[in-house]
DNA sequence: TCAAACATTATTGTCGACAATCTATATTGT
DNA sequence: ACAATATAGATTGTCGACAATAATGTTTGA
């Protein structure tokens, strides 16, 4: 298996430290699983069957099974066992909700607290992002790249523990989730990438408010895109139906 | 140990459910512990003496320890153990900033998504809280009780599932612990009561935006409260050293 | 006397086995 | 034939012991 750059960087983070014991190369094993599909959405988890797979102790397994619970990648029901966790749309829309809050919040953070030298970070990545997206325009995978750095660098920014941990140590394992169960290659890449200049530069000039306001309608644009996308579907489902 | 109201109803909310198996009786023992500072903040955990104090194997008090850390009640790093998080001033002031971007969202949602029935029973709640008010004004204990039941109701009217696990089910513990470790009884019971008025007059007008904006500043103003306090107290510190 | 390397102790991580609980099939009675 | 019960199977929860790692104290050398 190739591991692409957001999947490296979403661990590679604060908030994650190195796997030093097998449970965490388990857990990080059965984390790419599931994001992946490899290990498919609401399926039931066999611990017997997996502990045999990974060449492991139940014990160890159930250790790692926590950690994929605190992620909210797995849902577990005393003396009945656990389950990959479901990707509706309803859940999808709902983790938006919940993500145009905190990162709005995490933007408003981030135009107080983030150091000159972060901001200048950020204005650099962009610049890279423009030139990838100059090489290979209409590709959206480097874009998707971009716009989790993109997001990530943000809430590091707000220097708020409480939201870094929340946000990257376990939303955006689910976040990433969706985007492949979805097969989500972000048709908004070039108009995403003009919002993300907008928010820094509002970062720049340390205007929190408006930071805030503009992150959280770039979220909430991704969300009515989705949700367009899905009445399209219904629509024409419908109508050839 | 008499268990009040807001510690039961911390407890008996959708996103917990019963206690069945042993290792969640011992989890929820540890939780009041360390929430009630029975178990010291700060202090490291050692599992083999816990085991032998609860009476259970390591396995199983491993098992409520996993829950505690979903709960951001403890803290563990490999090969070195647990420790009580410790409840600092910047982070009672981060988890307000989570609070004020997470159940300002909640507001917003519930304005949308609750029931006819939840409205009125909210309205139920609050005509209760100002009768204990009357009863007893200026003893904050019942309407710090009120504020939960409060922040509670409307979490759950988001019908966010998300949200409702984040706030309901790791955030909440954390933030009793901050009230019980730095002994807060609201000097803003009655202002509090007021804002919660207007707040569920905004739901039940289905106004979200102004729901959102009065949940955000109702939290707002009780960190500022904090904030002035702790600013006083070094104020004070200062000029009697 | 101090610093560094070593040995010892204690704690955590992992393992395999047993007990308690749930699920599914088979049986029995109406 | 259908429903309810009972039984058999499998799965989860719990336990005690062993291995690996970190922390402590001791010894040795300069």
């Amino acid at each position: 298996m190739i591991l692409n750059v957001s999947t490296i960087m979403a661990l590679d983070n604060p908030t994650t430290r190195t796997a030093v014991t097998t449970a965490d190369k388990v857990f990080e094993q059965m984390l790419y699983a599931i994001v992946n599909g490899n290990i498919k959405a609401g399926s039931k988890i066999s611990e017997p069957e997996l502990a045999k797979n990974y060449q492991i102790s139940r014990s160890t397994l159930r250790e790692a099974l926590n950690r994929l619970e605190k992620c909210h990648l797995i849902e577990r029901k005393a003396n009945v066992g656990s389950r990959v966790v479901e990707c509706s749309i309803a859940g999808l829309l709902e983790l938006y909700i919940v993500r145009e809050a905190l990162e709005g919040m995490a933007c408003r953070q981030a135009a107080s607290n983030m150091t000159d030298d972060e901001i200048l970070e950020m204005k650099a990545m962009l610049a890279q992002h423009a030139n990838v997206k100059a090489l290979r325009e209409g590709v959206a995978y480097y874009q998707e790249e971009g716009d989790l750095d993109f997001h990530y660098k943000v809430i590091l920014g707000s220097h708020n523990q409480q939201l870094i941990n929340i946000l990257c140590g376990q939303l955006y394992h689910l976040v990433r989730m969706y985007r492949c169960q979805f097969g989500m290659n972000s048709p908004r890449a070039t108009k995403a990438f003009d919002e993300h200049s907008r928010i820094i530069e509002a970062i720049a000039e340390r205007d929190g408010e408006l930071a805030e306001m503009l992150m959280r309608r770039h979220i909430a644009a991704s969300r009515k895109n989705i949700e367009n996308k899905i009445a399209q579907q219904k629509l024409s489902t419908s109508t050839t139906a």
